[in-house]
Parts: structure tokens; C-alpha cells; sequence
DNA sequence: CAAAAAACTTGCAAAATCTATCAATTTCTA
DNA sequence: TAGAAATTGATAGATTTTGCAAGTTTTTTG
């Protein structure tokens, strides 16, 4: 690979990921830190990009993406760390849905080049996704629900249910031992078609989703292979979690 | 094989991949790295591409229409004006059809909540009205066509063609008077599609798109109804257009 | 607030790439 | 077909890029 190609690869991730550090992009583009550097002072003076210690940020952050993500700080590190655990779950080739939800955009962008297909209704996850040709991604269909980024009604119901998946990363608004919850009445279709859709179960679930109901009843605990969480959710359910024959994954 | 059309495949290939080695040109088109580097010099002043230390570079990866970045500033200020233009010609409470490209994404800029409800398979243009919740917004589904941020394929075709609306605001990447023509033949069934579903159809196209011809050949002059460009178009073929029951809006 | 750790800069040598030149081969022309 | 012209592949020396290490600066930590 050549200097103008690695350069316009750094850019390009940068423009995904916001941030990185250098031994992040080292490895992507496989050189050594120092070239790195190199290529960021070139890449700054450009005017595109701008150094910080250990890394590089985004200059201009992508102004009419959905921010939705990037702006929920809520429970930050922990969603980071889920996602990167789930992420880890996916072997390479598989085919992928996601849901919409912000922990479940967190697994995306842990994700890399791994799965060979992804399909979502997610909007941020779509934009993420949106430049990187090393991955087929299939949007549904359906109406944007307002500031959440997620397509809904019946269009994205039918376009799901006409889909294959190895695995769904899902998320949710509570778990309990009476199954998953949600807090969008509209989501619950799309999210039941996923279910069928795909063959094996994520939940990513943060510890404050534990031992939580929201208003509409999703799916029984039993419908779920593996639960991915953090460090910080009640070991009571998660052992009950674990004895009812789901797989719970704690990322630290 | 000919040196011709030796630089010509090897411009074709850097069409395809944007960058490429001499190693992998040289074995692309079976000749030493001398006669790679000689060619490419050749090519270099020809303009098409850009001689990079260890290989080239394509100079013009995406000067088409259908290459989306919101940082694109090439024409602005006129594709602005047309935005502007093309948005007044939408009535109140009207269901607008929008396709992908960069002057049609500015027409939504200006189109504030004035339609109904809008359909689209631009994720620019989707992310545009993700927060708006004064217009339905559907997006069809479909394949993210890498870097372009457009949705392709045959679910998108069947979304759109289930679809219906007043007025569909177009795009394309050069206008004669054999009718609209367009860069990626991806993209031709999906509009093909969108004039089916639209009962009055508006191009906007700036000046630049004037007398160009692209790959595909996407419609007749006959099936548009207006056409929205800015005051640089050339004044022959305007006239030409009106003379075929096109009406010409020149934005100002 | 000072010591430790991490990250940055600078200079240098090795590796890769470029330019210029030249002989060999192919193509053109009279 | 013989000789001229152009093209090609190879090579040597100049240039650029890369990775490393020593020394300095910044950030973190106790």
C-alpha cells in the first residue's frame, strides 16, 4: 500500500470512529507508529484532522449525521465495553442484524470488517456503516421515527421478515425474569421479526436495564441465547439468568 | 497488446480501485514497472489520474452527481439557489419523492416542513429529517451503495414501486436532448421506479450537467415536467427544452 | 508536587522508489 | 528488406520514505 492510500484510509476511519489512537491506526493501515505521526501532521496541516496526544480526533464531526449516539454519554465506558464483548462473539463471515438502540450501535462499532453482511433499521448504524465497502449492509425499509433514528411500521416488518441473519444483536429498555421489555410500542414488531429472523440471540443489556420493566412485553427469557452486560448488574438475576439456560457474557 | 490500450485498462482499473501499486499495475497489464511508470506519467498529463510515490492515484474518484459528502462545496452556492428554486415549486401538505445526489439533498434543505411526508432512499437526505418530526419521512429499503450513502437494489425497486407522490424531485448526472443520463446503472431502476410513482417530475440539474452525457440512459426529455437549473446553462439547450413542453426554472 | 509513565520530536541508517540512461527488441517506412 | 524510429526492460545513482532509538516534553499517578 502507498502513503496517498494510507492516508486517505486514516482519514476515512477517522471520519467513523471520531478518535482514534495511533496504535489503533498502525494496525488498520500496518505501519509503524512513527509513519503514523507522520501522516497525521500531514493529514493536519491538510486541514481535516487535528492531532491530540496519543491519537487524532475528527476536526468537522459529522454534521448531519445522527448524533444521537455520540451525544448519550449515559453509561459511556459500560456500553463500550458490551459492545466490544459482543462484538467479540461474531465470528468472521456471519451475517448480522442490528437493532436500533444505543448499545447495540455501541457492538457496530466494535464490529469492523468481521461480519459479511449486516442487516438493520437503525439509521445511526446505517451511517456507520455507510463508507466502509468491505461489508454489505442492508437497510429495512419503514417510517423514521423522530429522533431516534430507527425505521419503523409495516414496511420495515415485512422487508425483516423477508431476511436471514446468523445472529441479532438486540437491546432493550428492561430485563427481568419474566423476559425483555421495551418502551416503544412500535419497535416491538420489528423487534419480533428480528427474533425469527435470526438464528442466535445477543441481548446487549447495560446494568441499568436490569431488574427494569418498560410498558410493552417483548419476548420470554427463553428466547434468548446470550446476554451480554457489565460488570455492575445484580448477580442475583444473573445467576437466575444463567440457570434458566441463557449464556450471560459480563464485559469488563 | 497495444500501449494504448494497455493505458486505458490501466485507467479503467483505477476507475475501480481509486488507488493501485506499479507492482499491481505491471501485473495487471503484463509489462515491466518501467513501462507502468512511463504510461502512467503519460496519463498523469492527460489528467485523468496523479502519479503518487509507489503507484497512483485516481484525480476525480467521484465528480459525479451521485457522490455524496455534505462537505461537497463543488457549486454550492448554485446548487443552493436550485435547492431553493425547486423547493418553492412544492405546494403545502404535497407528498415529495427525493433521490440521492447532491442537488437533490440540497433541495430538502430548503424544503423545511412544507410536504407532508417525503419518501427517499438517500440516507443524507433520511438523517436530514431524522429530527424532525413535523414530516413522515419513509425510507425505502435496500443496500448501501458504498461512499454514495444511497440505497440500492431490489427492495429498494419494489418500496418505491408500492410508493406514491405528488411530485418527485430528481437528480442525474448529465441532460441532452435525448434525455437524462446517469453514472451509475445501479441507480437507473430505482429512478426509473420514482417516476413511475410521481405524478409530476422536477430535474434539477446545475449547469454543468448541460450537454453531458453519462453511462446509462435513464429518460426521455419527454418524461420530465420541469427542470431547474441555475443561470450559467447553456442558453440553446434551455430553449430547446422549452420548445419540447419542458418547463425551465432558472434559479437567481 | 515530584516521580513515573506515556507520548512526542529529532536524527539517522536501511529500504523502497524515482529518474535518467542505455542496450535490446519491436514497429514503421522508404 | 534494410535502416530509422519508437518502445521496452534493465540498471545505476539520486531521492524519498520508513522504522528505530535517544533525548525531550507532556500527562498521569501516588
Amino acid at each position: 500500500m502507498q502513503a496517498e492510500e494510507r492516508q486517505f484510509l486514516i482519514e476515512q476511519h477517522l471520519q467513523k470512529v471520531e478518535f482514534a489512537s495511533l496504535e489503533e491506526l498502525s494496525e488498520k493501515v500496518d505501519v509503524s507508529i512513527s509513519t503514523v505521526r507522520r501522516d497525521l501532521t500531514l493529514l493536519e496541516t491538510k486541514g481535516t484532522i487535528r492531532r491530540t496526544h496519543g491519537g487524532a480526533r475528527l476536526i468537522t464531526p459529522k454534521s448531519d449525521e445522527f448524533t444521537f449516539s455520540a451525544r448519550d454519554t449515559h453509561q459511556l465506558t459500560e456500553k463500550d465495553l458490551i459492545g466490544h464483548a459482543a462484538a467479540s462473539l461474531i465470528k468472521p463471515n456471519q451475517g448480522v442484524i442490528i437493532d436500533a438502540g444505543t448499545t447495540a450501535y455501541h457492538v457496530a462499532k466494535h464490529l469492523g470488517g468481521k461480519a459479511s453482511h449486516i442487516i438493520t433499521n437503525s439509521l445511526p448504524v446505517a451511517n456507520h456503516f455507510g463508507s466502509d465497502n468491505s461489508v454489505e449492509v442492508l437497510v429495512t425499509g419503514g417510517v423514521i421515527y423522530p429522533r431516534l433514528g430507527v425505521l419503523v411500521g409495516p414496511l420495515a416488518v415485512e422487508s425483516l421478515s423477508m431476511m436471514h441473519a446468523d445472529i441479532a444483536i438486540m437491546s432493550g429498555g428492561g430485563i427481568t425474569l419474566d423476559g425483555v421489555t421495551n418502551s416503544h410500542a412500535l419497535l416491538i414488531d420489528i423487534q419480533r421479526a428480528m427474533l425469527k429472523s435470526a438464528q442466535h440471540i445477543i441481548f446487549c443489556l447495560d446494568h441499568t436495564k436490569f431488574s427494569r420493566r418498560s410498558v410493552s412485553h417483548l419476548c420470554e427469557i427463553s428466547a434468548i441465547d446470550t446476554v451480554v452486560t457489565d460488570n455492575q448488574s445484580p448477580k442475583v438475576l444473573v445467576e437466575q439468568l444463567k440457570q434458566s439456560n441463557t449464556k450471560v457474557v459480563i464485559a469488563e
